[in-house]
DNA sequence: TTCCAAGTGGTACTCAGTACCGTACGGGAT
DNA sequence: ATCCCGTACGGTACTGAGTACCACTTGGAA
């Protein structure tokens, strides 16, 4: 990695601790981009070189976790029709690697505080479900998914997820296990009638 | 109702008219503020005395649809135990009665145009699936569904009407139909092997 | 060492959203 | 019909997000 590689990436966590600091101790409207960018020691325009918006800062890992779903299609499946078995391994597969934010024991429940507050931030935070949702999809149908099911079966995992982010709390370790768990509960529970 | 009521009636149609208008001809990004408070033939301040902001224009039919759910949840369910058939039932009901937007053949498809095309209106968009996730849960609940039960089946009612929607296309006429096909199918589908 | 490309940060601008205030008007009182 | 009060209106002014532009610096290759 070249020393211009490095100052960014160096630069960019800055950002990233810079603006959860802030964010935790003042919460999220009270901390301005300037703020951000001057506990950062970069300039105000350099921030929005690095992030989109005050936003973004707090879903820095949205891209890693879509690249491991895509980097989990390439994984050899268990068992090709049983879209729930390939849903928790593809979940296993990336979970395992962990991400920026979700692997931080810090930085987890601040932001899950944040979200739970801040309607905007909700909204973000959907639209990285989506996300994940559509490369969900992808990776199923790389797996041999029928396209229409697993287009359903990604915006069902998507719903336990959310599921188990919502039981789970704000301790990163439990989601996991409980999105296993909310998963198994699906499959026995959906059809009680058919 | 009063004469008051009847102006404000009008100043909110005039405005979600003027905002849908403008939305279509140039594009979310490329229409002020001002613009919509020029061309509804009010002030700029009155604007956000009834929208909130620039994007709460396009969703002004989310309360209606919350109402809705919670007044279908005094309806009689037919069998409490089946909650793939209390959540048709429940979606049914409200669907009948038909919302602002969503009953609008007009306004549905540029809806459905600007939200495929502005990340924001998506994030947004997903807000108001969430709120309406809520109101299921709740409607569910009070049809005598287990809690936990219920907002897991509330999640999936969701995932089930994104599926629909994205299914559907811009035709507002056909995303009941769609939805009753998708939420038959997780039910035959989600457990092929239990 | 020299030169080019890329990153940096400052200035200046537009526009969203909020606070405040004087004014106008609907609706209930006499 | 008139008066009065509360509410809605619209204008002014402000903060802060996000963008465009530009001059300056610096890493890296020749």
């Amino acid at each position: 990695m070249t020393l211009r590689e490095l100052k960014q990436q160096r630069v960019r966590e800055q950002i990233v601790e810079a603006a959860f600091a802030l964010y935790a101790e003042r919460g999220f409207d009270k901390v301005s981009v300037t703020d951000i960018a001057e506990r950062a020691q970069v300039g105000r325009t350099t921030f929005f070189r690095y992030f989109g918006d005050k936003q973004e800062v707090l879903f820095a890992d949205e891209q890693t976790l879509v690249e491991m779903f895509a980097a989990g299609s390439d994984a050899p499946a268990p068992a090709p029709r049983d879209l729930a078995g390939a849903l928790l391994q593809l979940w296993g597969l990336t979970y395992a690697k962990r991400d920026i934010v979700l692997g931080d024991k810090k930085l987890f429940p601040v932001r899950q505080r944040l979200i739970a507050t801040v309607p905007e931030l909700q909204d973000r935070s959907g639209r990285k479900m989506q996300r994940i949702a559509d490369a969900l999809e992808v990776a199923l149908r790389g797996r041999g998914a029928d396209p229409e099911l697993a287009l359903l079966a990604a915006q069902i995992g998507i719903a336990c997820f959310r599921v188990a982010l919502q039981t789970a709390g704000e301790d990163p370790e439990k989601v996991m296990p409980t999105m296993e768990r909310v998963v198994r509960q699906v499959i026995s529970t959906a059809s009680p009638s058919a």
